[in-house]
DNA sequence: AGACCAACCTGCTGGC
DNA sequence: TGCCAGCAGGTTGGTC
């Protein structure tokens, strides 16, 4: 699914629903769901026992909570870290409530409230609990992305220290972004959705930053001027957080909050999805190309094709 | 090292 | 009606 703004839309639920509460047992019903946690299903779910959630952090389309011993003060070593994959969902409900099609792994509290379930038709997406390890950005601090307490966690999951900040960080070092594109022998949009250069940004958020900053998808990275590179993270800032502050984007019941609603930003999207309407700017109607074999979408007036296109 | 693709899944839609 | 191709917001592991 989900890129940035429907991950920490969840991540927003998780925090009000799950923090400080106690797992009292967990069920996989599908081994699928936790296959990246190597030690298998029974170990993932008694790794999660007794232990307490704190609150739920996110570094591009990963979110993790931090799990503590009940009976320890010490900082948490581990958490429960979750990809959405292209379909997946976490929801918060009554226990009681029937079962999902799709329902992968369930979580129940101590407390006896609300449960907290992993629902994935496509299984793309995954559940693990793992060591938390040193932040390769931890030097930096003070950040302002709305995931927390306002400081940079100082540990992130081992499977997150392989991708970059995103740009909702304060973390997000745009020089260094800037430098790693022009050493890219590639198309921005490949760039942008390479999560190590840049996390949280999916297929229509490129699309969107892109029709925002102008530029072709195909536009190779190591001619970027910095005032180009600017415009486009610029443009992802802009158009993740607006979508955010509506809930996200939902074209369909997959893109949910934890109590299963839809956001609204699909229809404030500029480009993505667009094919054949008239650009919001300029009346041109929006082409799609297929690329990668997804969907881009541009306008061909505002973002013409470089004559060195890179794929 | 970096670039690129196929593979992993289920379900829905549109064309024939 | 059935069947099949195409499509869907992501990541990885492998090849070159």
């Amino acid at each position: 699914m989900p890129e940035l703004p429907e991950v920490e839309v969840v991540r927003r639920g998780l925090e009000r629903w799950t923090t400080g509460r106690t797992v009292a047992s967990a069920e996989v019903l599908h081994p699928r769901a936790v296959r990246r946690h190597a030690a298998g299903p029974a170990d993932f779910a008694g790794r999660l026992a007794g232990r307490t959630m704190l609150t739920p952090r996110r570094r591009g389309k990963y979110m993790w909570l931090p799990l503590q011993d009940a009976s320890s003060r010490e900082e948490p070593g581990e958490a429960l870290l979750a990809h959405l994959g292209m379909s997946g969902q976490l929801l918060i409900g009554d226990p009681e409530r029937a079962r999902e099609k799709h329902l992968r792994v369930r979580v129940e509290f101590t407390d006896g409230g609300r449960d907290l379930r992993f629902v994935d038709q496509r299984t793309f997406g995954h559940l693990m609990v793992c060591d938390l390890v040193p932040d390769a950005f931890k030097e930096r601090d003070g950040n302002s992305d709305g995931t927390g307490d306002g400081t940079v966690p100082a540990l992130v999951p081992e499977p997150v220290a392989h991708i970059a900040a995103d740009p909702l960080e304060d973390a997000f070092d745009p020089e260094a972004f800037y430098r790693a594109l022009r050493r890219r022998r590639t198309g921005i949009k490949r760039a942008l959705l390479d999560q190590s250069l840049i996390s949280g940004v999916g297929n229509i958020y490129a699309d969107e930053a892109l029709w925002r900053a102008r530029l072709h998808w195909a536009r190779p990275t190591e001619t970027l001027t910095r005032a180009e590179a600017a415009r486009v993270l610029e443009g992802a800032r802009e158009v993740m957080g607006a979508a955010l502050a509506v809930g996200g984007t939902s074209f369909d019941s997959h893109y949910v909050d934890v109590n299963g609603d839809s956001g609204y930003f699909e229809r404030s999207l500029d480009a993505y999805g667009r094919r054949d309407e008239p650009c919001r700017r300029c009346g041109t109607p929006i082409r799609r190309d297929v690329f990668m074999n997804r969907s881009s979408y541009s306008c061909p007036t505002c973002q013409p094709r470089p004559r060195r296109a890179r794929y």
